[in-house]
DNA sequence: AAGTTCATTCATTTTAAATTGAACATTAAT
DNA sequence: ATTAATGTTCAATTTAAAATGAATGAACTT
């Protein structure tokens, strides 16, 4: 009657809560929702998690489960705990702020930039191939500040991390 | 036969890269494609271009553009230019990158961060309210993380601005 | 005030992204 | 070697987001 959750499985009202704190924050990243549950119940978890423990309690399918534990691996937000019994694998949250931003500029920020830098050098060359343009000093100005751009997030980028990292 | 670029109307192979740039760009930031296109345009056009030339360039409807070009206005990426003549209205970009994350920040980041923080005062009264909950000290202790990640985006936010303003 | 020009809104359609789950590995136990 | 347990992949489906465009509104012109 009151909240906008779903509670099909097991989920207190807190867990879910949380949840939906992280669901929000990944979204806010461009990130999938499961992406979000996924963390967000292994954050509010004291115990780590398995795959099929995820499945039951958030209710999502082994395989969103299987692929956003993929991406959560390879941003470095969860890690993999030593499940001493039988082969399952049992996940617990890496929490620290640092880590979480390092690996999201690693995985997501600077691989755009990259890409970004490498058209740009392929626009700043179509400039100069072109003959005489009367546009072109303008375009050759507007990629200028372009280059710009991209050169301060690369300054800024480890400052964020620094500055982060205690 | 090469290139994915729609090249339904007059944009010359440039304008169009440069508009598959910028595309690139505001997607990473979470923003619908036609918002980069508009913005893209406008960023190649030495002129000021109207919603019509936006229309006719890009392709678009008419709604997209009124609507990319508010989003672009509320983030302060566009400003409009005083068409002396006649009613229509012309814009032209803000090309300062401290203006445009300044924009982003105010208008994206901020408004996420302080639901958070409501959310999370929230969390924090329900943890308080727990009866003798044997998790309750895990709780908090998880609830006062975050509380610490969202002071320091808090501190973070400005010194960003600070060192994109110069 | 009736017509014109230009911009916005919003119900519908389209497109893109995320999710599902059955089929397919992989590894371990017997 | 066979079965059981666990995890991954990917074509098909579902869901969410964005784009469309006809209807509407607002502002100007005559």
């Amino acid at each position: 009657m009151s909240g906008e959750v779903e509670a099909k499985t097991g989920l207190s009202e807190f867990e879910a809560q949380v949840i939906g704190f992280f669901c929000d924050g990944v979204r806010m990243l461009g990130l999938p929702k499961s992406i979000g549950e996924i963390y967000g119940l292994l954050y509010v978890s004291q115990e780590a998690l398995s795959l099929d423990d995820l499945v039951s309690r958030l209710g999502i399918s082994k395989g969103s489960a299987s692929q956003g534990l993929r991406s959560l691996r390879e941003l470095g937000a969860v890690r993999e705990v030593e499940g001493v019994v039988g082969r399952r694998v049992y996940y617990e949250p890496d929490v620290e702020l640092k880590r979480l931003v390092g690996g999201f500029i690693k995985e997501q920020v600077r691989p755009h930039l990259a890409s970004g830098e490498e058209k740009l050098a392929k626009l700043k060359s179509m400039v100069r191939e072109m003959p005489g343009n009367a546009k072109s000093d303008f375009y050759a100005g507007r990629l200028e500040r372009l280059g710009r751009w991209s050169k301060r997030a690369r300054i800024l980028l480890p400052i964020i991390q620094k500055f982060l990292g205690r």
